[in-house]
RNA sequence: CGGGGCGUAGCGCAGCCUGGUAGCGCGCCUGCUUUGGGAGCAGGAUGUCGAGUGUUCAAAUCACUCCGCCCCGACCA
């Protein structure tokens, strides 16, 4: 492609609404603009990235057994009132209705109509085991859309659908799924790691993330420095402690103390002049509308997922003030589990602690001096805290370290969970009705790219790894009115071009200096620099944009060199 | 949904408080010079000042309403 012709609007100055690295150099380098909030369109270069990634996903998705298909983004009402999910799935399902008043939603997944579509056609056990993936735009009405494209509310996305006769024949599809992730991102030359995860409101067993390393990314993780523990935050376990007893002669007589607008674990501490790890923080919480209390040690957090999970309820948050006045008879910062009427929910980190403080459930007062048996009784101790940095391993003891990710990829074990509500149903061997086990697996398209570019650029611009690069090579002759250099450019490019590798000829009338800083800020992996000098010795120069260094190299030989450099950064991450 | 901020040329912003000629930088167009890391000089084009209503002789500026966008929080595959 010749620079003169294309549309690639770069930009000097940093757009203003850009928070993160990978949105800012995505506007500047022309591979996006915004429509409208959480909303954008690609430019040439940008799709271009994007093709690149959807090529490689479907080279391993087709090598993993699965067959691509395309179904529609709108959605009938009726499926989804099917599922269940009309009701439970909330605001972010966009609704509509048509000139006859019929419901129809924009689909933010299509567990439904895949669904829908196997039932229909799918009838015995010799149809199954089928993976049936697309790649399609959703949309998901994000509260707050931001960083641009990696958390937008229209979005491409690669989701796979995983059909299968049983359980192992199901676990036989995730394991496939797991490896094709690997693949995939190791093929786009990305650091990444699948962590245990939630599966949160697709419900299904169990499932991982995959996350591409970025301190700037959303999610945070754990895992552990020995072993090759990872979850996601919201999953990571706390290993389990010994039962831990205390002893009766230790106990001190239970106190009741003023405490007037003491509320917080830090106004309590300073004022009582006790530790947090003495004190139990008592948090009220409203789940599917009845109080619960949970206690804490007051220096962690509670894990409100961990509690969700452990209730098997839809929804948990921190009770209202009127419940909590309700239940507690005070307001807001004096609860606390002595004489409460409500469900006690106890995290670990309580066992084996003594005399310790808590809310009195009396407006400014507390109680020093707690314990647990005698003023209030041990039941539902369970692990219900957020894992912090230096906690043990739960599968080897080892430390625990924290990190941060973007979840590119996500692969569920779904169960019968759409299957059975839906009815897509299968006759086995024996003429025996059974439902079929489904799995489902997602990448986020323009989200593995923005990741992409958080791990790999610099001051001057974007990185690509040669897999996503746009374009492989950029040959940039420094002055275009010397006929010498651009007849020179001119036969390297149509002469590459005719090799098959991806070329941009910079025949721009700008000076060098621009075009360099073009070059560096699209992030092509190799230019190609035709200068006078160079060329009077039969030379040109070949700079690599990773490592910034620079070779001379023979006229007649630097086709041939090129076409090894990229052979080779294609390669290098395939195992 | 709660809190905060912004909306003026393609982009980034000033002007608004204290009402009266709409400005700066970058970009864009023309010409000359320049030509290995975002050139110099000269000339030029470009605005329903987010929309509406009101106050006023007069509104980018004051008031009210609406819309859009961004940030923090809550929420979340």
């Amino acid at each position: 492609m010749r620079y003169s012709e294309m549309f690639l609007p770069t930009v000097r100055e940093v757009p203003s609404d850009a928070e993160v690295i990978s949105h800012q150099l995505m506007i500047r380098a022309g591979m996006i603009r915004k429509l409208t909030s959480g909303i954008y369109s690609y430019l040439p270069l940008g799709y271009r990235v994007i093709r690149k990634l959807e090529q490689i996903i479907r080279e391993e998705m087709n090598k993993a057994g699965a067959q691509e298909v395309f179904m529609s983004m709108v959605q009938p009402a009726e499926l989804w009132q099917e599922s269940g999910r009309w009701i439970h799935y909330g605001k972010e399902l966009l609704r509509f209705r048509d000139r006859h008043d019929h419901e129809y939603c924009l689909g933010p997944t299509h567990e439904e109509v895949i669904t829908s579509l196997v039932r229909n056609d799918i009838k015995t056990y010799r149809q199954l085991p089928r993976n049936l993936y697309q790649i399609q735009t959703k949309f998901r009405d994000e509260v707050r859309p931001r960083f641009g494209v990696m958390r937008c509310r229209e979005f491409g996305m690669k989701d796979a659908y995983s059909f299968d006769v049983d359980e192992e024949g199901a676990e036989k599809s995730y394991e496939k799924m797991f490896n094709a992730y690997n693949n995939i991102f190791r093929r786009c030359g990305l650091k990444f790691r699948p962590v245990e995860a939630d599966s949160g409101s697709i419900g299904g067993k169990y499932s991982h993330e995959f996350m591409v390393m970025a301190d700037s990314g959303e999610d945070a993780m754990a895992f552990c420095e020995k072993c090759s523990y990872a979850a996601n935050l919201e999953k990571a376990e706390v290993s389990s402690p010994e039962r831990k007893e205390t002893l009766e002669q230790d106990w001190l007589p239970l106190e009741e103390v003023l405490t007037p607008d003491v509320r917080t674990i830090e106004e309590v501490s300073g004022f009582l002049k006790v530790d947090p790890q003495n004190i139990v923080k008592t948090l009220i919480f409203s789940g599917d509308g009845k109080p619960y209390a949970v206690l804490i040690r007051g220096d962690k957090d509670i894990n409100e997922i961990k509690v969700r999970n452990y209730l098997n309820i839809a929804e948990l948050e921190l009770a209202s003030d009127e419940m909590i006045k309700d239940v507690t008879g005070a307001p807001r910062g004096f609860a606390g589990p002595v004489k409460i009427k409500i469900p006690v929910l106890i995290d670990y980190s309580v066992m084996g602690m003594v005399n310790f403080v808590t809310g009195a459930n009396k407006e400014d007062a507390h109680f020093k001096n707690v314990n647990m048996g005698r003023d209030f009784k041990a039941e539902a101790f369970a692990d219900f805290r957020v894992v912090t940095e230096n906690d043990q391993c739960p599968r080897c003891g080892g430390d625990i370290k924290l990190a941060r990710g973007i979840e590119v990829g996500h692969v569920f074990k779904l169960g019968t969970k759409y299957s059975k509500a839906m009815k897509a149903v299968f006759l086995d061997k024996d003429g025996q009705e059974k439902i079929m086990i489904m799995g489902c697996y997602g990448i986020g398209i323009g989200r593995t790219v923005a990741a992409a570019i958080e791990q790999n650029n610099d001051a001057n611009g974007i990185v690509w790894p040669m897999p996503l690069a746009p374009y492989q090579v950029i040959i940039t002759p420094v002055n275009v009115n010397e006929a010498s250099l651009t007849e020179t450019a001119e036969s390297l490019y149509q002469a590459m071009t005719a090799e098959g590798i991806d070329v941009i000829y910079d025949d721009r009338d700008e000076r060098a200096g621009v075009k360099f800083k073009d070059a560096d800020l699209i992030g092509i992996p190799l230019r190609i620099t035709v200068g006078r000098k160079d060329l009077a010795e039969g030379r040109v120069e070949l700079k690599i944009r990773k490592t910034g260094e620079v070779r001379l190299c023979p006229l007649d030989d630097i086709v041939k060199q090129v076409k090894e450099m990229i052979r080779q950064d294609m390669d290098f991450n395939i195992s």
